[in-house]
DNA sequence: ATGAAAGCGCTAACAA
DNA sequence: TTGTTAGCGCTTTCAT
């Protein structure tokens, strides 16, 4: 007996019911195969009527079972609440709307086993695709998504068994490097003259990548690099903060160069130079790879490089749209931000 | 017959074959519930073994179209893309995976008819519950949500048909605003002398509580604060950057005391700021109702307002587990951070 | 141009 | 202590 409740969900029967056509022309009218099924217009316009009068809402759970697919779309991040994979996620969002698909963003918080979990539990509602961005162990998750027969692109990390889509990290510390250098007041004498790259961790190949461009920049300017200058104490602002504290120690004041390898690094830095006099500053060039608005409006001049998170994910679904499953590698040129500027992208109308 | 290929998932009829037990059992003792079926302890152990070897993942979808629910939770933001909803998002999403839930933030660009659209989408994954945060029409999608029995709850916005959890914005406005005026240099003359409030719109409760605590503590200080001092430009930074442009041009100069009603705001007066000299600032104190480490670190002294993220969403999560469905409000306090400071949070180990 | 019927993988009565 | 059976709501042959 069918339940004369209110709270049973209106289903495709219902609406077959109503329109005296079958189940089946009612399924394909309201998902759009109808013209190939050669089902009358006016049949279509009618039970099309019926459905929104009685406010029906498509099963996804159930089409999706069917199907052996769900119209969601994943990725996976290392934490929201990041101005770059924020970024990501915004882009990733919209265009995941734009071709109909659900768009589900879930954090990993860096952790090896979340990522797994996190992964599995995707599969196991039968996500269409996973965009994997800043994965910490990128080969075990691609054998997971391998295995499930599950299409995925690495986003900000290059992949072994499928293609990336990755910020050119040369490109943009080769880009900050040189204006630093250009930039640097030749004031600094003795340990301070020299430069310094702070944070990260050379299992990121990123930072890898800049460290790449940051040693051969200043290797074209005739300078050798040595370890002690390639600071790698993650990305924690903590950490970040103790490293950049101890080196003003060592060398007795502010470095003339430093390439600060990402916003939370740098906010790490901000707080240690919160305890330094304006002066301190007047002999360095300070750069950040990542870009914050604020920080261009410091009390003294901060280069940044901004990585286009929109490109990054356009191309990445343009991979998906066009079935590249090779493990090709994609690159999207970053943009050297000067400071006293405003990404002219944020000011749009949106806020 | 079944198919020989790799690509068929494993499902329980597989574990039931090689077990020698039936499909239900398996199901039973794979959800948890077998201990209230009275299932041997040897069965079940042997058919996890078997689960784990075969590398079997449930289907949540056939799950869920049986249970009529999906194990996921919904929440709707504005933006991904902003310091606010991304630690929203970012708590939502580590609360959501602590209690076995999937969490899906989808984001609604302040558009009447995406949000319509998405809770719509939502609804038909059969989601568990819905947080609504930021929404530009609440009734409508607080109806919608009734119709379809779904528990919702709103964040940092009052809904009339379900529990709200909302930042005591009339007490951050209120810290704030006495905080300037204490802070007020003496020295501005003449129309430059008022406060204001810039950034924000009227159909927004938060702004209206600010807005309201704005005026009461000028009050308090016996200044009457006419319709002028109030500009609602919307949140957009290019908005904001006009008005304050033209703010500058009509009283000469920037007024004592700037209460700014959001970071995407503060972004645009930056951007007119950037055109000023340095003096220009010496005779104002400045806020904004919002956090940005940044922000804090400006040539001149910011006033911040932050808060408390997790809070919210912690007071959200425990309104679903006490099925407390009332309209009741639930407020959490916010936090004055002072400039040359960094909240201590984001001092920690994760970045 | 349309309908009947089987089945996606799981769970929950009800039997045994 | 466990198995049988009947769906959840949809799509998809295949028949007509």
């Amino acid at each position: 007996m069918q339940q004369p409740m209110q709270n049973r969900k209106t289903t495709i029967y219902d609406i077959a019911q109503r329109s005296g056509a079958s189940a089946s022309t009612v399924s394909a009218v309201l998902n759009g195969t109808w013209s190939g099924r050669r089902i009358s217009k006016d049949t279509a316009e009618h039970i099309s009527k019926i459905a929104l009068e009685i406010g029906y809402a498509i099963n996804m759970q159930a089409r999706g079972l069917r199907q052996a697919r769900s119209g969601m779309i994943g990725m996976i991040v290392p934490t929201h609440d990041n101005r770059f994979f924020s970024s990501l996620g915004q882009s990733f969002d919209s265009l995941a709307r734009a071709r109909g698909l659900c768009p589900v963003i879930a954090s990993t918080l860096r952790s090896p086993q979340e990522e797994k979990r996190i992964v599995e539990t995707l599969i196991s509602y039968a996500i269409d695709a996973l965009f994997i961005a800043g994965a910490t162990d990128p080969e075990q998750l691609g054998k997971i998504c391998t295995d499930a027969n599950l299409k995925h692109i690495y986003v900000d990390l290059p992949g072994k068994d499928a293609p990336s889509v990755l910020t050119d990290n040369f490109l943009g510390a080769q880009m900050l490097t040189r204006k630093l250098l250009a930039e640097t007041p030749c004031r600094a004498k003795g340990p301070r003259a020299k430069s310094y790259l702070i944070g990260g961790t050379i299992n990121d190949h990123a930072t890898v990548r800049r460290i790449e461009a940051f040693r051969q920049t200043l290797g074209e300017a005739r300078v050798v690099v040595d370890e002690r200058q390639i600071i790698q104490c993650g990305y924690a602002p903590r950490q970040a903060a103790k490293a950049i504290s101890q080196l003003y120690g060592e060398i007795g004041g502010l470095p003339a160069c430093l390439f600060v390898n990402s916003l939370t690094a740098f906010e790490g830095v901000m707080s240690f130079f919160a305890t330094l006099p304006a002066s301190a500053f007047s002999d360095s060039a300070i750069g950040c790879f990542d870009y914050d608005p604020f920080a261009g409006f410091l009390q003294f001049p901060v280069y940044m490089v901004r990585q286009d998170t929109h490109q990054l994910i356009t191309k990445a679904y343009e991979l998906l749209d066009h079935d590249v499953f090779d493990s090709s590698v994609h690159e999207v040129d970053p943009e050297l931000i000067e400071p006293r500027t405003i990404a002219i992208e944020n000011l749009g109308e949106l806020g």
